[in-house]
DNA sequence: GTTTAAATTTCATCATGTGAAATTAATTTT
DNA sequence: AAAATTAATTTCACATGATGAAATTTAAAC
């Protein structure tokens, strides 16, 4: 007898193929030489997802079933993923993430530059803004400002080379990027016990209205600041997360005062929200 | 026309086959239709291996020249690598690996359970040495009996089956293999400042020759007590460490002093080593 | 600017991944 | 226990898709 229609696998593989290249406009129907990616390693990533997003593992037939792949496919795939041991198997025989993924990752971390990997995004945060952005982490009880890329406008914000330290995180967006989304103890630790530092007469006053305003910060997704460390300067800051979900930074964009308003400042909001998410996945998140 | 020869390839193919099954002497020469594991898959893997043993990321020449695969084929397989995350690009432009990689370790942590992990090994050291054993770890300044497997010969170390923690580190050798590559600062938290307990009166008296013996256990390479805990019980006890190189827990021998000695006390002592150093490849070591 | 080297893409070939089917092993039911 | 059921693994023939030499493009030196 003879099939009728198309073999299982047929739709999967096309699936796969249209989404590989599915920025250039499919004006042929069927042209592509194009062999963008290697079908069984990209199955064997699938694999390895799947096992990542259920976390007590899985059978080889679940396996099969929730990846949509035969299932001597998936055994082939698994076998070979567990003789290299990116994958292992459970006391259930169930199948579960390796121990090499945790070397893979040590190593990656051992050699892993926060600001190499943030430039390239800070770089484009820095284009699509046209304002001057930069990148910080705490220190200890220090807000650290790691690279600084200037506007090209020529009215900007520009404190010079020195990247300098600061006792400001109550009072800059990147600070409070950062503060507010740490843990409690974390967070009351950088802000100590004595009175907030003012750097302008905008400076949040005190511990109570800096708690406030963190709680909005957390519900709008990124951080603000105006003129509350330096008059005249504006700045709006986004958090960065690594793997587990920790923050390690953020990113802000400074701007001038007479910028800070309507679309511009809606536009830069949204930039570095996603430029922070952007550089989240970087970090693993 | 016919071929002449074998393509450059096939003996690169032939060295992986044969490196597969090195296991199994090659008593025939080709019979092997054994499709045992996916070439493309275990290339990809290879690469994946070999940027993070050279941490600072390579360009595709280097790359291509490391793990002798063809320079294309490298690419095909980095740019699907790519593509899903699990290498990235550096500002070189070199590749190193990617956020994935941490995002699929962090997953596989949270649901990573140490002694599920380690129970089948436990087992395996337990039919090797015919011996009791254990799996500890600290928690807090208790040393914590995760799992234990008791000897099935007659005369045999076994105290019941209360998980019991104890302020027994420096008595132990589960305690004493965890202490000895703890870093100073941490093995001096648990010891605390107070005087020793005294489980026996071979139990360590002093903080100076408990000192001197975890010296002696690091150059041993696993740690040993003498009824130091419990007359009549002797111990061997192994480290085990996680992807980072900390020290997470121990796998412990417990034997009769009857059969403390000669032959089976050197067996056991390989046996642990060989255990702990597995346990810890399990864990990410 | 020119030269050189590295990275990427193309494409024809045939080795190799694929999946249906058979076999074996592990559970569950009777 | 034995039988029945279900899951896991292995086999194998075939067509697909990985491969690598060569061409092209891109980036780095000079």
């Amino acid at each position: 007898m003879c099939r009728v229609g198309v073999p299982e696998n047929n739709q999967k593989y096309s699936e796969l193929r249209s989404d590989a290249s599915e920025s250039r406009a499919n004006v042929m129907p069927e042209p592509m030489h194009g062999r963008r990616t290697i079908q069984s390693l990209e199955r064997a990533i699938d694999l390895l997802e799947l096992l990542a997003s259920a976390g007590g593992g899985m059978g080889l037939k679940e396996i099969a079933e929730k990846s949509r792949l035969n299932a001597s496919t998936c055994h082939h795939l698994l076998a070979t993923l567990a003789k290299r041991g990116l994958v292992g198997r459970a006391s259930s025989r169930n199948y579960v993430l390796g121990p090499r993924i945790a070397h893979l990752s040590e190593s990656r971390l051992k050699h892993f530059s926060f600001v190499d990997a943030a430039l390239p995004e800070l770089r484009e945060l820095n284009e699509a803004t046209k304002e001057s952005v930069q990148l910080a982490a705490m220190q200890g009880k220090s807000l650290a400002t790691l690279a600084k890329l200037d506007s090209m406008l020529p009215v900007r914000v520009g404190f010079g080379d020195e990247y300098s330290r600061s006792d400001a995180a109550h009072a800059t967006a990147t600070g409070k990027a950062i503060l507010a989304w740490l843990p409690d103890s974390e967070m009351a630790r950088i802000v100590g016990t004595g009175p907030l530092r003012r750097f302008t007469e905008k400076t949040i006053p005190s511990r109570k209205e800096l708690h406030e305003e963190l709680r909005l910060v957390r519900r709008n997704g990124c951080s603000w600041e105006n003129e509350e460390f330096q008059l005249g300067v504006v700045c709006v800051g986004g958090a960065v997360r690594n793997q587990s979900g920790a923050v390690v930074g953020s990113v802000g964009v400074s701007i001038p005062r007479m910028r800070a308003k309507g679309d511009h400042l809606e536009a830069v909001m949204q930039h570095v929200k996603e430029a922070s998410s952007r550089i989240s996945a970087i970090c693993g998140n």
